[in-house]
DNA sequence: AGTACCACCTGACGGC
DNA sequence: TGCCGTCAGGTGGTAC
């Protein structure tokens, strides 16, 4: 689930309810997540101290701790941040949670166990020591045209691949190429300058409303293909059936009569 | 450089 | 009801 829009939101979340409380305990229920870092060098990292800031990047959470460092988390597949006050309310799955001094706690979800927790000094070199690119709202038109233009492969393929452009995933990329009607597997030598720029204002369109919308998929217009990624649904532009393919490895919905 | 396939792990859902 | 196969919005390794 969790692609940039979604990553966003928990930014949002932690900003509002978490930050500038000092930490009395910090508890890690998943240890299997911890990438390099251990349970020890977290907890000392952490205990005492304040959440005092956070950044994204793509689908990367950083929270700044004082002036230790940065708690990074990355969601997977399935993931979430959430806050509560009552300890009986701590959520299924939690693989770590922050206990503050006045009673309200933090837990990083991770139902599929796909999610990750690292621990930085340095969060700008540790967005680079995971060779991600540029964030995907940080991309002026320039940059996103030059990064086409120097690709080969599928449309589709590119605006997955974190290490060159940080941010969309399976669900948000079908969107934007369904709204900008580019289909998912042109390749990217074929774009004309004009698709490029469509695509790259449908991207942009398409992110902010969904982290207008809290990202939930619910809330998404009708008009989006998101609502319709499913068997025998109807394209809500020209009525044709939307399909369904495997593109880049994923299981891709688009509508084969408008998206050329 | 780009892609295809498998693996990681857990749960939801449809078919029988 | 219960079992089984399939699929899920992410990523990393490997092989071509």
């Amino acid at each position: 689930m969790p692609e940039l829009p979604d990553v966003e939101v928990f930014k949002e979340v932690v900003d509002a309810t978490s930050l500038h409380q000092a930490i009395a305990h910090t508890h890690v229920r998943d240890e299997s997540l911890l990438s390099g870092t251990s349970r020890q060098k977290l907890a000392r990292a952490m205990s005492g101290r304040r959440l005092e800031s956070t950044r994204r990047h793509g689908k990367h959470l950083g929270v700044q701790v004082d002036e230790s460092g940065w708690l990074l988390l990355h969601f997977g597949m399935t993931g979430a941040v959430e806050s509560y006050r009552d300890p009986g309310a701590e959520p299924e799955y939690s693989a770590l949670v922050i206990d503050f001094e006045g009673g309200a706690h933090l837990a990083f979800t991770s139902r599929r166990r796909f999610g990750k927790i690292a621990w930085t000094e340095d969060f700008d070199a540790f967005i680079e020591s995971e060779q991600l690119g540029p964030d995907a709202f940080g991309m002026d038109l320039a940059d996103f045209r030059a990064l086409i233009r120097a690709s080969r492969g599928g449309i589709k393929s590119l605006l997955m691949s974190q290490d060159r452009i940080a941010g969309l995933g399976n669900v948000y990329s079908d969107e934007a190429l369904f709204r900008a009607r580019i289909a998912p597997e042109r390749p990217c030598e074929d774009l004309s300058d004009d698709e490029i720029g469509t695509l790259h204002r449908a991207m942009r369109r398409v992110l902010e409303t969904a982290i207008e919308r809290r990202a939930d998929p619910e809330k998404m217009p009708d008009s989006w293909l998101l609502p319709r990624r499913e068997k025998g649904e109807r394209c809500p532009r020209c009525g044709g059936e939307i399909e369904k393919s495997s593109v880049a490895g994923r299981s891709s919905w688009f509508c084969q009569s408008c998206q050329r």
